[in-house]
Formats: structure tokens, sequence, C-alpha cells
DNA sequence: CTGTTATCGTAACGAAGGGTATATAATTCT
DNA sequence: AGAATTATATACCCTTCGTTACGATAACAG
């Protein structure tokens, strides 16, 4: 019983998302919120508590709708297909949207306030997840030996979400697609193929 | 004539810097910037004007004292030696201090608020500023048969770019210089010899 | 219809933000 | 010494921040 909420939670959390993702954590406001979600501020806190949690909603929204690419690209056949498309996925998502371009995994806090501390972290763990699931699958291609047996699955990870996140901000700073396709070309030019010692 | 400052404005501009490094030009209060300096408000504003001509100057400063790896390299004979001692030395730079980590240029801005926005172009700019000035080394290497025909230099500056500040993003989010080294390594394996056609 | 429950909108809260007025202390010039 | 000038420090300005009380409104159960 009682009233019906008048707006639709879902809507209101991708507009939420498209803010953050713009201003990032502490560079949006809440009144940048709730105008956006044309949504009065104590319909916020009431459906989705205050603004960290409301962020953490919004990043894990981020994860469910639009990193997608990750897991299509980890089921690829081989190491360097899954490093293709997620360079050339991820550059197609950093610079899809001109009024929300980068990424929020990055957008969303890199420095800021100590008060903003969790969600800094929130966000260097919420990275180092897809780094994670990259390494794994490294080392199912070393074993497989789609990798060289030198090769450093930990390293190669690591190499792949440093150019993945350097793209981000280039995206971010306005870089257009075909500058970022040079940058992915190249990361991808020097990758390991099975063949090597 | 007038009452001499008791304070050394050099040794506040590298106190303010550091507060700038760690938290971002948002992130740091004017009072997180006095209280790193030990100097009163007003005396901050009659040095260096507002909170953005103080970052602005600060920025500067992080320039001269901090990136002076950047001619160092791009003076090396070779396009390889230049792209080497870039990563190595950006890697040593953004682990060096436990308490800044990553680059101001990053750290500095990157989303926020609309009112922040000159700042966050300002440091775009300085980003820009040092990939321009690798893309021309790059051409002279080209030029001088050091990058083969098909090098294009605009591309391999900006992937360089890109690893330097994924990897500025790696130290701020606690990665061991480890690791970043392997980044380093993979990005430079790749690089474009002299002898391809 | 009435009582209960949940949402809505207004309006406010205390805290912290960037930025200054002002009065005092220190130094130099005449 | 006295006048002019510049720095210092306290204390405050106004705005915006995230957050919440509170009364009005709407839906359902009996």
């Amino acid at each position: 019983m009682g009233r019906h909420r008048e707006y639709d939670a879902d809507k209101v959390l991708d507009a939420v998302l498209d803010v953050f993702w713009r201003k990032g954590f502490e560079g949006a406001s809440y009144s940048d919120l709730t105008e956006a979600a044309g949504v009065e501020r104590p319909a916020l806190y009431s459906a989705f508590g205050n603004k960290e949690a409301l962020f953490r909603r919004a990043l894990e929204r981020y994860g469910e709708r639009y990193m997608t690419h990750i897991p299509e690209a980890l089921a690829l056949p081989t190491s360097r297909e899954v490093v293709a498309h997620l360079l050339y996925s991820s550059l197609d998502l950093n610079t899809r949207y001109p009024d929300k371009t980068g990424c929020l995994g990055i957008n969303g806090a890199v420095a800021g306030s100590d008060e903003a501390a969790p969600v800094r972290q929130a966000l260097i763990d919420f990275r180092a997840d897809g780094e994670m699931h990259l390494r794994e699958r490294f080392e199912r291609a070393k074993a497989e030996g789609d990798l060289p047996p030198g090769a450093r699955p930990e390293a190669l990870a690591a190499f792949v979400m440093a150019v993945l996140h350097g793209m981000a901000l280039q995206a971010k700073a306005g870089f257009s697609r075909e500058v970022l396709r040079g940058v992915a070309d190249q990361a991808l030019s020097g990758w390991p193929g099975p063949a090597a010692a």
C-alpha cells in the first residue's frame, strides 16, 4: 500500500549515470543530478541512499549496460583477438556519446578530497576486476600456446589496461576516433604471437 | 618599501603543488592549501591570485621541476631510446613519492564541475604540448630513417602518451613499480625499428 | 469513507566552499 | 621621528554543498 512512485527508477539511474560520467563523483552536485533526473532531491535519497550509494549504483549499472564488450572480448579464441576487440570497442564507447566521452571508471574519480576516498577505491576495484579477468584470459592463452612461454600475463594485462585508460583520457580530452585508432593499432602491432620463443 | 613577506614564496608554491598533485584542483580546498603551506589565506591570494591562478602557477612549476626528463628524452639519438627514457623516467616519477603518486597533469583534473572547465583545458593543453614535441621528434626520426617510411609519427606519439597516462593512473591506483615496468617493457617491445619496410 | 502507508515538493539545516574587509604590525623613504 | 607602504592575522561575507524535516498528496486495505 501507499503512494506509487511517479518516476521510473531505471530512467533516473540512467540520467544520474550520465551526469557522473561527464562530471565525476565530486564534480557532480546533487542539483546537477536532480535536474538531469527530473526528480526532487528527497526522491533520490529515498530511492538510492546518499550520494556515494547513488554513485555505486550508477557504476554498477555502467558495468552492466556499457561494459558488455569485455566478456565478448574474453570469449574470442586468441589473445590477439581479445585485445583487438577490447581496444576497438572501448575506443568506440569512449567516443560514441559526444556529451559523455571517456569512461566512467576513470572520469568518476582520479584524485580528490579525502572524503571521496572510498569512491576512488571503488573505482580502483572496478578497474582491477577487469584487469584480473584479462590476466586470467592471458594465462589461459599461454597454457594453450597462443602466447609464448616467456609471456607474462600480468604484465600484458596491465599493459592493455594502461592503453585502454590512456585512450579513455584522450577521448575525454577530445581526441578524434582516428587518432585513437592509431593508438590502438600501435598497441596491437607489438602483440606477441604464438610462434615467438 | 613596506613590510617584507615572512614566508618563502617558492616553498609555499611547492607545498601547494604537492596538495594539488595529491587531490587535484577541485579536490584541494583552500584550507588544505593554506595548512600545507603554513600561511594564512590572504597571503596566498595576495601572492598568487585566486585558486585557478594558483593552480596554473603550480602546474607551471611542476613542468619546470618535474618534467625535466622530457627534454632529456627528446635529445636522445634514436626514437627507441627516446621512448624508453620517457617510459622509465615517468614510471619513476609516478612512484617516487608515496604521498603524491601519478602525475599532476592528470590528477589535476579529468572530469569535474563546469566551473573548473578552464583548468581542465589548461591540463589538456599541458599534455598536448608534450605530445607535440614527441610527434615532432618522431617526424625527425622518420626523416632520418630511424623510423620506417610507413611510420605515423602522430599515431606513435599518441600511443606513447596513452601508455604514459595509463601508467600514471595505475601509479595513482597504487600499482607497484614492478608491474609498471612490465607495462613499459611491453610498450617498448612493439616499437618499430629502422629496418622495417 | 476512513485509516494507514508511502511518496512528493517545499523549504530548511549545518558545514564547508572560495574569496575579502579590516585592523595591526613591520619596514622604508623623507 | 613621522608618513607612506606593504604584509599579517582575525574574522567575516555569500554561495553552494550534501542531507533531511515536514506537511501535503495519492494509493490501497478495511
